[in-house]
RNA sequence: GGGUGCUUAGCUCAGUUGGUUAGAGCGUCUGGUUUACACCCAGAAGGUCGGGGGUUCGACUCCCUCAGCACCCACCA
């Protein structure tokens, strides 16, 4: 008794214990191979507390190809998965659900509210590992790691004591990104910029009128700047000057700065040292001392008389209205500008100078053999050690590197790793370390306070590749598997993540974290339009997908049609495409199922003995150029080329051609059983569910996942056979073109007469050519009589005659006919006047010479066969 | 202001170092239950490859230029 399938593929039906059996066993968890090179990819970590979204489904996506394939050459391959506790993100989100409770965390103090968040992360966690496992992603969760491991925050420690201790991280009070709302510090490229409408304030400023967006900062001017060259400025330079202020007269400093545009306004610029990047660092060059006057909370100071209290936006508006009436004010002007706003939360923030921890980027450190951090930084991937695919992006990454300011590592958040930093409580004196000391070195006290702030997230997650392996302890696991050999992510956090981890593995480690970076495109929406829950018509949930279409075919869908560093378009139309495609693999082997016996099934194919027939060949020889190409495509990081190779290759050739031709005189269930098994290796990095089941179906005892990925094989090269076969569906092709053209009905059987110089390989595939063309006579001959009320159809050494009589009508083909010769004739002269270029024909490669001289044959002597039938009609 | 990418059939996109009468999927049209599949099969229509210039024997492909779209970076107050 034959098997037989359900007609359509349930992915639903499948999925879930597939995924169980290959996580039982075992087969994620590399192997480790002395002496052979793994294959490593560290997951980027999803947040603890996110829900699976399209980015990260295809980041899974490829990761899984990635590894799935290298598992199958034979790679020891391990696929990292882990979870980022994403301190800003997190802590906002739970704060926000105690928000809607009108509890704040300051209500529930620091140990509570870490507790809330560590259970509510607890939660979390689970829903985002089960999603990532829905994706089919085989990751090795022995493994997992969290960025709060125990572990993992020992790495950070070290770090960090190794940094301070090299004077890498030092506590300085500079200026930097508030954000009011998360009342925390922000990295530079946490910063968002809006565009705004505001506007431009021309003050009265003692000798100058200038122009400023913030007049509510000038009470805290210390200067005012210039460009050096400026003829209008340049005796006021050095001097000092009392200013007519609403809180009474205060003195600046006039000093000259280059990065001052004379262009702009007036030329003269009012300079806020404690609330300005630009102002900060002219004050800095020019020695200039600044006055706070924003607070932590967005608010003005003690400092500000009658303004304290009011946040800047107010104090803007009260001010400029003060002004106004001390008739300080020129003018205004609509002005628009872009407003600096925090990543997370959107609110506008507040330049401040502030005490806090930063990483210097550009001292030079030992550990980096006399380089700073980001000179190493730079030099790993100018000199090869770290390949960015696409290399575009290698411009991006050297102009952000190069610009990189010293990095403020230091939050005001509760969630994270706390900054090991101990203060005695007696003298003050800083101890760093994980543990609390013993006792203080300089007043041998021994009572401290740790640092309340917390580390920038990005500090762990930049030391992701080798603290998730163990790393500073000496384990097998990170000498084996460090370097990783890919990351795999959005060129969006090139910056914030992928920079990161290079400038801080190359130096903890002294190795770069990985050898190849490859930055996948952003999947948008039908309109090329960011994804968002705002905008449910376009928006897509992977799960839903999932859900209605398979695994496998979301899977497709994100992959093909997409190029590295370039974003794709999603929709539910093109899943289901693919899904289509799914289904299509699974009723071809529903029926080559049906096809096999018990026998065919426990067959080992044996390729001397089994390929036999010309159909046998071709097919076989198709598949073996397929499993080159596919190498080389996924070599070569091209996934969608793979793909879309794979799908057409599958369709067209082994479904639409090969299945259809063998289905009668040349049944060969042993090569069509070997084929699609073929297809299913190639197929399973890509789509590993369905290829999974299949292969079951098909008899096998092993998993799919551990077998070894097809390989090209020169002996299995057979170029003549797939000419010939590649005729036999012409043949066919304009037979059935013929038929439609002439209005034969599709069930009607007709005569065909064949004239070959080569009869013999038409004849043998007399049965397949006319089943699939409708013949119920078929002649073949080395040449013969025209045959007169019959379809012509001229063919490169062919040509087909089908005797229709009276179907035929004679106007109509002898129009077609007069067209088909315009165009040759065109195309002729075309090629006529090609080759008597002497310039192409000095310069062209001799094959295509020879290619365009054979097309000019065959084309002029279909010519004059139309020219001498267009008569006799 | 600097940089990057994109512009090819109605829609979404391929087109790898310059050499095919420019390809696919979806959609459209005409037909179709034949040893799996209507989530299918057979056939067809549809493009002067954004505009202009140049290099070359030859340009969708390389260079210049213009235009539109998108994104990234930047302290013009």
């Amino acid at each position: 008794m034959k098997k037989q399938l359900p007609k359509t593929y349930n992915a639903q039906k499948y999925e879930d214990s597939i995924y169980k059996k290959w996580e039982d066993s075992g087969l994620f968890s590399p192997e480790m191979k002395k002496g052979k090179k793994p294959f490593v990819i560290s997951m980027p970590p999803p947040n603890a507390t996110g829900q699976l979204h399209l980015g990260h489904a295809s980041m899974l996506a490829l990761q899984d190809i990635m590894t799935r394939y290298h598992r199958m050459k034979g790679d020891p391959s391990l696929w990292l998965p882990g979870t980022d506790h994403a301190a800003i993100a997190t802590q906002n989100k739970v704060e926000q659900l105690l928000a809607k409770k009108g509890v704040s965390r300051h209500d529930l103090g620091r140990t509570k509210f870490l507790q809330e968040v560590k259970d509510f992360v607890e939660d979390s966690r689970g829903t985002i590992r089960n999603q990532i496992r829905k994706m089919g992603s085989s990751c090795d969760w022995n493994r997992e790691r969290y960025t709060l491991d125990p572990g993992l925050s020992k790495a950070v420690n070290t770090v960090f004591e190794m940094m301070y201790k090299d004077g890498l991280i030092y506590k300085g009070d500079r200026i930097v990104n508030w954000c009011p709302r998360c009342n925390s510090t922000l990295a530079d490229d946490e910063v968002d910029y809006k565009d705004t409408k505001g506007k431009l304030y021309w003050i009265k400023y003692g000798p100058f009128v200038l122009a400023t967006t913030r007049p509510e900062t000038k009470l805290g001017d210390t200067a005012v700047a210039v460009h050096p060259k400026d003829k209008r400025y340049k005796d006021m330079i050095g001097k000092k000057y009392m200013i007519p202020g609403v809180l009474g007269d205060f003195e600046v400093t006039v000093v000259a700065d280059r990065e001052v545009d004379p262009e702009f306004g007036s030329g003269a610029v009012k300079v806020t040292p404690s609330h300005s990047f630009a102002d900060f660092e002219i004050a800095q060059r020019n020695n200039i001392k600044g006055k706070k006057i924003i607070n932590e909370e967005g608010r003005m100071m003690e400092n500000c008389g009658k303004y304290a209290g009011l946040t800047t936006e107010e104090c803007r508006k009260a001010i400029a209205n003060d002004m106004d009436k001390m008739g300080l004010m020129e003018k205004i002007e609509d002005y628009d500008h872009k407003l600096s706003v925090c990543y997370r939360c959107g609110t506008t923030i507040e330049p401040l100078t502030s005490k806090q921890w930063f990483v210097d980027v550009n001292k030079k450190c030992k550990r980096l053999k006399g380089k700073s951090l980001k000179e190493k930084s730079l030099e790993v991937v100018k000199d090869g050690s770290i390949k960015i695919v696409p290399e575009r992006f290698n411009k991006t990454y050297f102009h952000w590197m190069e610009n990189l300011r010293d990095w403020c590592i230091s939050r005001q958040i509760w969630w994270g790793h706390r900054i090991p930093v101990w203060y005695c409580k007696d003298c003050g004196e800083e101890h760093v370390g994980e543990e609390k000391p013993g006792k203080c070195n300089k007043c041998k006290h021994n009572e401290f306070k740790q640092d309340p702030d917390t580390l920038d997230t990005w500090f762990s997650s930049g030391l992701w590749t080798f603290s998730t392996l163990g790393w500073p302890d000496k384990t097998e696991d990170f000498k084996y598997f460090h370097p990783t050999s890919v990351m795999e992510t959005g060129y969006d956090i090139l910056f914030f993540w992928v920079a990161r981890m290079i400038l801080m593995t190359t130096y903890a480690t002294d190795e770069v974290p990985f050898e190849t970076v490859y930055l996948h495109g952003l999947i948008r929406d039908k309109n090329g339009e960011k994804m968002s829950k705002s905008k449910p018509e376009t928006c897509i949930d992977p799960l839903d997908m999932i859900k209605k279409y398979g695994t496998d075919a979301l899977r497709l869908s994100m992959i093909i049609g997409g190029t590295p560093g370039n974003d794709i378009r999603l929709y539910e139309e093109k899943i289901a495409g693919y899904r289509n495609f799914i289904n299509k693999i699974w009723n071809s082997s529903r029926f080559a199922v049906m096809n096999l016996s018990e026998e065919d099934l426990a067959h080992k194919f044996d390729p001397k003995t089994d390929i036999k027939t010309t159909m046998d060949k071709w097919m076989i020889h198709r598949l073996n150029m397929l499993v080159k190409r596919t190498t080389e495509n996924i070599e070569k990081y091209r996934f969608s080329d793979a793909g879309s190779d794979i799908y057409d290759v599958f369709w067209t050739h082994f479904c639409d051609w090969y299945l259809e031709l063998s289905k009668g005189d040349f049944k060969n269930p042993v090569v069509l059983k070997y084929s699609l098994e073929i297809f299913l290796k190639l197929m399973h990095p890509f789509i590993p569910f369905v290829t999974e089941v299949i292969w079951k179906e098909l008899g096998n005892k092993t998993m799919l996942l551990a077998e070894t990925f097809p390989e090209y094989d020169e002996k299995l090269k057979y170029t003549k056979h797939e000419r010939w076969m590649e005729r036999v569906t012409m043949i066919i092709s304009e037979i059935r073109k013929a038929r439609a053209e002439v209005g034969v009905e599709p069930a009607k059987k007709i005569k065909a007469i064949i004239y070959s110089k080569e009869p013999s390989f038409i004849l043998e595939q007399a049965e397949p050519i006319s089943r699939m063309a409708r013949l119920d006579e078929l002649t073949v001959e080395k040449d013969g009589q025209k045959i007169k009320k019959a379809k012509h159809i001229i063919l490169p050494g062919i040509e087909i005659y089908l005797p229709l009589e009276d179907m035929i009508d004679a106007d109509k083909e002898k129009d077609r006919i007069k067209k088909e010769i315009d165009n040759l004739k065109t195309y002729t002269k075309g090629l006529k006047t090609k080759l008597s270029n002497k310039g192409f024909v000095n310069n062209a490669p001799p094959a295509l010479i020879d290619q365009e001289k054979m097309k000019l044959e065959e084309a002029e002597t279909k010519l004059t066969k139309l020219q001498k039938e267009v008569k006799d009609l």
